[in-house]
DNA sequence: ACCTACCTGGCC
DNA sequence: GGCCAGGTAGGT
């Protein structure tokens, strides 16, 4: 489900009430979604902290806590809420975890299809342990290298969808910003890397952020299951011009979008603008 | 550098 | 009943 765009808007989200609270008891649910540490660890070294930042790398949600290097990692998977709420309010199905913070909020986290993950730790040591991979560039960042990105679309014989999903080299890109990326830089999906034009990556690179901060700006895009921490649906579904519009119309020359798979999801490009 | 598996739910 | 879904990992 969440992309960049949306786990920031869930990050920003979080900022407005956790940091300052303190978490008075944590509730595990019957589910496993918790992968580091193992059994009461976890919920014995969060309770009575302090939550004081929330960040995102990629499509990871790094909360902080006070006084130790320890964060709370939250990956939504493809149906994963981490959403803060009054205590009083029914918990939604598949709710695997709750804390109980003081001034009458709690901090959830629901995930239908359990592919979300969690884990509790020092970011850098289970980067070192494999339990998080070591993520790309960040495409709102300083870091985000035009150089770099030229030369890794060069030399690679993968397909632009690809290599773009690839967390390792961009992170925080998914299914529907490659596309909507793809489409505005007139570029289609299954296109061998190594055989764009200097202009057509240059064109990739310079749609990536500017894809990601209009999501952002218009609070994600909720086909079906992303809200945000506070339960709001974004709206940026309006303004897609690739993803799911297989057989419609293209937005600039009218011809039919084409459906099909590419890297192994489904992928929407216009078979004229895209080249 | 590909597959397939992992889950549940919604839609045809 | 079968197919599809915004996510990755793990095996080939």
């Amino acid at each position: 489900m969440p992309e960049l765009p949306e786990v920031e808007t869930v990050v920003r989200g979080l900022r407005r009430l956790l940091p300052g609270r303190t978490v008075a008891d944590v509730t595990l649910g019957p589910h496993t979604v918790v992968r580091h540490p193992q059994g009461d660890a976890f919920a014995g070294a969060i309770r009575g902290r302090t939550w004081s930042g929330v960040e995102r790398r990629g499509k990871f949600i790094r909360c902080r806590m006070a006084g130790t290097a320890d964060e709370l990692i939250v990956h939504l998977g493809m149906t994963g809420h981490l959403i803060v709420t009054e205590a009083a309010a029914e918990p939604a199905p598949h709710t695997h975890f709750r804390m109980q913070l003081d001034g009458g909020h709690e901090l959830r986290f629901d995930d239908a299809r359990r592919f979300g993950r969690v884990l509790l730790g020092p970011w850098d040591a289970l980067v070192q342990a494999a339990l998080l991979p070591a993520l790309g560039m960040e495409p709102l960042g300083r870091e985000f290298d035009r150089q770099l990105f030229h030369a890794r679309l060069r030399k690679t014989e993968r397909n632009v969808k690809a290599v773009l999903l690839d967390q390792a080299f961009v992170a925080g890109l998914g299914n529907i910003y490659v596309d909507e990326i793809c489409h505005l830089a007139g570029v289609r999906p299954a296109r061998r890397a190594s055989s764009l034009t200097r202009t057509q990556r240059d064109a990739l690179f310079d749609h990536t952020p500017a894809v990601l901060r209009q999501a952002i700006r218009n609070r994600g895009t909720t086909i079906s299951d992303y809200r945000d921490a506070w339960n709001a649906e974004g709206t940026n579904q309006e303004r897609l011009l690739a993803y799911g519009r297989g057989g419609l119309p293209c937005l600039s020359c009218g011809t039919a979008m084409r459906k099909s798979v590419v890297a192994g999801r489904g992928t929407t490009h216009c078979p004229r603008c895209q080249k």
